[in-house]
DNA sequence: CTGAAAGCGCTAACAG
DNA sequence: CTGTTAGCGCTTTCAG
């Protein structure tokens, strides 16, 4: 098998020198047109390619980035991801997905690996940034834009919904829908960045509509579907009696729904349920869950944009808080 | 901002030359213990990481392979990817992802980058190989192997299920549980891959138990949920009646069973649902969807195994057929 | 308009 | 045991 075609085998075949033969590859100016045929006759008689590591070595660039993901399986992150692609893939950047699988060490390792792999940037999401990521990254000296989660300490650019706000309106929701008795299934109870904000937007709400929050009302879980099941499942046991129940995530709101028919509890005659996050199966089960949306590819699109205008050097970029909504299906009835 | 510390300053550092600081870099051996010590000190004093671009042009290896997907986003693609990334970080390979939209335009596109790039293998999924793509492929000289596709034309090396047998088995289930007016919601009729096995194996599964096959006892789609939902509708409407039906995709599956929710058909007291993939969503639903279950996970890290040992030197490595499973949930009950 | 030549950071002979 | 050196394929001055 012989070796591919190299700018070299180009400008012998053209008969000219391997400077004019990069030239014309880049539309730079120089050269007679007589030239520039020569050459593209060259390059099309030997099929040839550029090598974008050679290229990547002499520009310090490789036109790729790195995107990290606690788990690139789930429907979450996958949104995500097409977003991304999408726009890198627009812009001539190519994308080397990570799973962290919320593992400091991988995580670390794949840091590693994208210093390496000399990636022009990084996406981080849906995880607490640790300090030992953030020391990691910035000896790479590339750029980083975080998505779905946040850094008090540095600032980073970022891009999400206000956790805070988008669960008072959930909340809310239910109450104007005429439910007192509002349980809540929350995430991680010390998770920063999705688990604290959403209970405090939930206890905001009641509290901005005269209910009293009552601890006995809520259950943790890890955002998955057991977990949802499982906060579902103590509730009934253990809470005192709840109308609606508002879920810190589709696939825990969806995990409850179940447990709830399994025991012949209907949605949502007898108990509402909102969800958070809009996964795609929300408006696949039935009754097709009312929840917040928010709006992940278009996330995975901002992220990706706001990183590439950094890499090619724009000096910041501001962050954003995307607006999340919430979309009205069929899990949650007006009480009485 | 001073450039990242290179081999020569590791060299200069440690007081030794380039080769030998290559050398306890990579283990091989030819230097004392003594200068052993100072070179690892250099490095670590300069907080040196070696460059993996340059490695690459030397080494005309990038230890990292592309990975096309018709579509990222869905949860077939993601639970694959899963696979492929976790045995690929295990051995050393990054992953760039593609997600070709099923668009011929760009998965060329893609496909050029990748070889500009230098990647040293492709895994493509679940879409027919064009002769366009084979072309391509075999023209940048790296190994591929296909994931839930076949070429029938060319021999490469493919992870699959066998489509036919497991329609067939969905199908016999049915027929055991007692049902003989079982409708089919197909792929797409031309589909080789999908489509058609699928449906021959629901055919060949009703004659062999001398039920007569009716092309008005089946509704095609596309494999996405809303056109599972519109072949329900068709099937209501239009087919002679039916206590079973046969979906070519959990997502068809689920789209016809909420269809047939609001219609007030009861799953699976008035009819039962089978389902195909076994998608996450599958138990998540309720009632949770019986299905054939691909392992989609292990058909990613076979994949991926495979991939790497061919870039690795093997000369060949043979197709898999993995078995799939009929899963027991609670969407098909015995009739009558 | 065009070519020669100096690297980019690393590996791998080849000499000592 | 260790250093020198010739590239890998490409970009980019710097001279003509």
């Amino acid at each position: 098998m012989v070796n591919p075609p190299t700018i070299k085998d180009v400008a012998k075949a053209a008969g000219v020198s391997v400077a004019t033969v990069s030239r014309v590859l880049h539309n730079l100016a120089g050269y007679s047109d007589k030239t520039k045929q020569k050459v593209l006759a060259a390059v099309e008689e030997l099929g040839y390619q550029p090598n974008a590591i050679a290229r990547g070595l002499v520009n310090k660039r490789t036109q790729t980035i790195g995107v990290l993901f606690p788990d690139v399986s789930s429907s979450f992150s996958s949104d995500l991801l097409r977003g991304i692609e999408d726009v890198a893939n627009d812009k001539g950047f190519s994308v080397i997905v990570c799973n962290t699988a919320e593992d400091g060490k991988r995580t670390m390792k794949y840091l590693q690996v994208l210093r390496e792999k000399q990636v022009d940037g990084i996406v981080f999401t849906s995880e607490f940034l640790k300090e030992e990521y953030y020391e990691a990254i910035k000896a790479m000296g590339v750029p980083v834009v975080l998505v779905s989660t946040q850094s008090q300490k540095h600032v980073i650019p970022f891009v999400k919904v206000d956790d805070r706000q988008a669960a008072y309106q959930a909340t809310d929701y239910l109450i104007q829908k005429g439910h007192r008795q509002i349980a809540m299934i929350g995430g991680t109870k010390t998770d920063k960045i999705a688990g604290i904000p959403r209970l405090e937007g939930y206890r905001q709400a009641l509290e901005d509509n005269g209910i009293g929050f009552a601890e006995s009302r809520v259950a943790y879980g890890d955002f998955a579907l057991d977990s949802g099941r499982r906060a579902m499942e103590k509730l009934l046991a253990e809470a005192p009696p709840f109308t609606a129940v508002f879920a810190a995530s589709d696939e825990m709101a969806i995990g409850a729904m179940g447990l709830a028919l399994e025991r012949g509890i209907r949605v949502p005659e007898d108990i509402s349920v909102i969800g958070y996050d809009d996964l795609s199966i929300a408006r696949m089960i039935f009754p097709p869950l009312t929840t917040i949306h928010q709006p992940l590819t278009e996330m995975g699109r901002l992220a990706s944009d706001m990183l590439i205008s950094l890499i090619e050097g724009a000096g910041q970029v501001s962050s954003r808080i995307v607006s999340h909504r919430l979309v009205e299906r069929q899990t949650v009835r007006n009480w009485p």
